[in-house]
DNA sequence: AGCACA
């Protein structure tokens, strides 16, 4: 089937995603790339070998997923750009919240050992983002943890920006994906030390602020909306 | 290339 002739679905269907990616950090990626598109109500990812490589991200309105499957295609990430359709059938969080879903009859028996391998992958892992009821409001407002106290002086804009309240299982990765998308961008430096912060350099102070506006606020988990400030010099 | 959710 060509992909142009699939019919428009809330979720998509992500292929060519690099396999190295431990799922959870996967999921987590895709989480927060795809939810500047709109509230996400699941994602799926496998490692069995029929479906590794591929993802499903479920949206909770059709237009979000057509603006993803337009805007983010070919999108490099992790060094490959992604190929973008709508997915084929209805996800079954959607058909648990419209009242249509129906337990599909076994048909599998060998996934059983693919349950215990997915296990291992996920006790080196630390708690997974909870996909389904999680929502990124956007930036928010009423955040206040990276804003100076009152005799701490906010640092001048400049080109580097410091990011604080991340979830401690971020990767480098995982925000080179975020923040790589606005231009000038240069690159992400964590401390293995200090978890939960980060720098990330732009070519200059406007460019740096574009990216600041963007993404303050946004959430990785539901619990951790970034805050981003410029970094001290 | 490969369309699942347990």
């Amino acid at each position: 089937m060509l992909s142009a002739d699939i019919p428009p679905n809330q979720t998509i269907y992500i292929k060519n995603l690099n396999e190295k990616v431990k799922k959870e950090e996967l999921k987590r990626s895709l989480y927060a790339l795809f939810s500047q598109y709109g509230r996400i109500l699941d994602v799926v990812a496998l490692k069995t070998p029929k479906l590794r490589g591929q993802a499903w991200v479920v949206f909770g309105e059709v237009t979000a997923a057509s603006n993803a499957v337009r805007q983010m295609q070919n999108f490099p990430f992790y060094d490959k750009p992604m190929r973008i359709q709508y997915a084929k059938t209805k996800s079954d969080c959607v058909a648990k919240a419209d009242g249509t879903y129906v337990p599909r009859d076994k048909k599998k028996k060998q996934e059983e050992k693919a349950e215990r391998k997915r296990r291992d992958e996920e006790a080196q892992q630390s708690a997974a983002v909870n996909v389904t009821t999680a929502q990124n409001g956007g930036p928010t407002a009423s955040f206040r943890q990276g804003k100076p106290g009152a005799q701490e002086a906010a640092a001048a804009p400049n080109n580097i920006l410091f990011i604080q309240n991340l979830p401690h299982e971020t990767t480098s990765m995982m925000l080179h994906v975020l923040f790589q998308q606005y231009p000038g961008f240069r690159e992400v430096r964590m401390v293995e030390a200090k978890p939960g912060i980060a720098f990330v350099e732009f070519e200059d102070d406007v460019q740096s602020s574009i990216a600041m506006d963007a993404l303050q606020g946004f959430k990785i988990t539901p619990q951790n909306p970034m805050s981003i400030t410029y970094a001290k010099k």
